[in-house]
DNA sequence: CGTGATAACTTAGCACACATAACTATTAGG
DNA sequence: CCTAATAGTTATGTGTGCTAAGTTATCACG
């Protein structure tokens, strides 16, 4: 791909990808059902089976205090238990509970309803493309998801700002 | 679109887009490049001409109060202005400043090298259903946000200074 | 001309998803 | 044992979103 090419990409993601988020979020959000898109996919994850934090933050690409709160909020709302496993102490496995099964399938069906509302007027041939597109994204970002970012720094003490 | 395409195309954006959104927002922080996600495409939006906050919060799909909030991190940042209009003195115009430009500039460039480490892999046919998906997107939910979910309920005489 | 409704913002208070830095607890290696 | 590495948690701060409740300016109308 073509510097040009990743530029135009580069944009055309940078202006959709958070209007989507914002879109999705809020739909949620006037349903009620708040678990918000991050905690979905981690709902989808556990569900498949049981993973310790660190796997967990990895996966979704996220930093372990993240993921470690973000359980910790799922845990309070009863859908994940922290269990400890037998062999090292210092593991957490994270397993789906019944409840958070039942607000899986719940959320799964609120967000098809409203991205059915929202893809109600997409015709077949342009689904196919968005599947498509998706797909590409999927493999692009999923690959470098896991590896988090070689984390350089801060190049020149730039601190955010302040005045 | 069936309710079965729908539900999976749901999950997959439900999978997908937040995925992409952390590892781009992770991307421009490790950078160094502060200006959020939603900070950039702002930045677009205001280049191209000024505009009021009511209408950059509906064209962003957000509310009033966070569209003023996220200005005034942009003011302290020196990356837009306040300017008053002419005529009405209610409204605010939001502009960009030349500091705002080289952000932009300098944002677009930092964004543009990331996502072409992560779109390198990818080949000519891949980055035209990229473009394609994305463009499917784009349509969808660009139409879907000017509508910020039908949340008036101030309808009748529901004055809002109650005494 | 006043008066009350409406429109455009701002402020305040809240929730959450990220981050880093700094801790505790456990395990592994010497 | 003692140290280094690994797994998590806590503390703190930022960004982004919300609603509710002001403030100020404009407009419509009697």
């Amino acid at each position: 791909m073509t510097r040009t090419q990743a530029r135009e990409s580069a944009r055309d993601i940078l202006e959709i990808i958070p209007l989507v988020m914002r879109t999705i979020a809020a739909e949620l959000r006037s349903a009620g059902e708040l678990p918000a898109p991050a905690h979905f996919g981690l709902l989808s994850v556990l569900s498949a089976r049981p993973r310790m934090l660190t796997d967990l933050a990895s996966l979704q690409g996220v930093s372990l205090p993240t993921m470690s709160n973000s359980i910790s909020a799922m845990v309070e709302r009863g859908w994940v238990r922290r269990a400890a496993p037998e062999g090292d102490r210092r593991v957490v496995m994270i397993e789906v509970t019944a409840t958070g099964r039942a607000a899986l399938e719940r959320v799964g069906r609120c967000a098809e309803a409203h991205l059915a509302d929202v893809l109600a007027p997409v015709d077949l041939p342009s689904r196919r493309r968005l599947q498509a597109g998706l797909g590409v994204l999927r493999k692009v970002f999923a690959s470098s998801a896991s590896a988090p970012a070689a984390r350089r720094r801060n190049r020149h003490g730039r601190r955010p700002y302040v005045s």
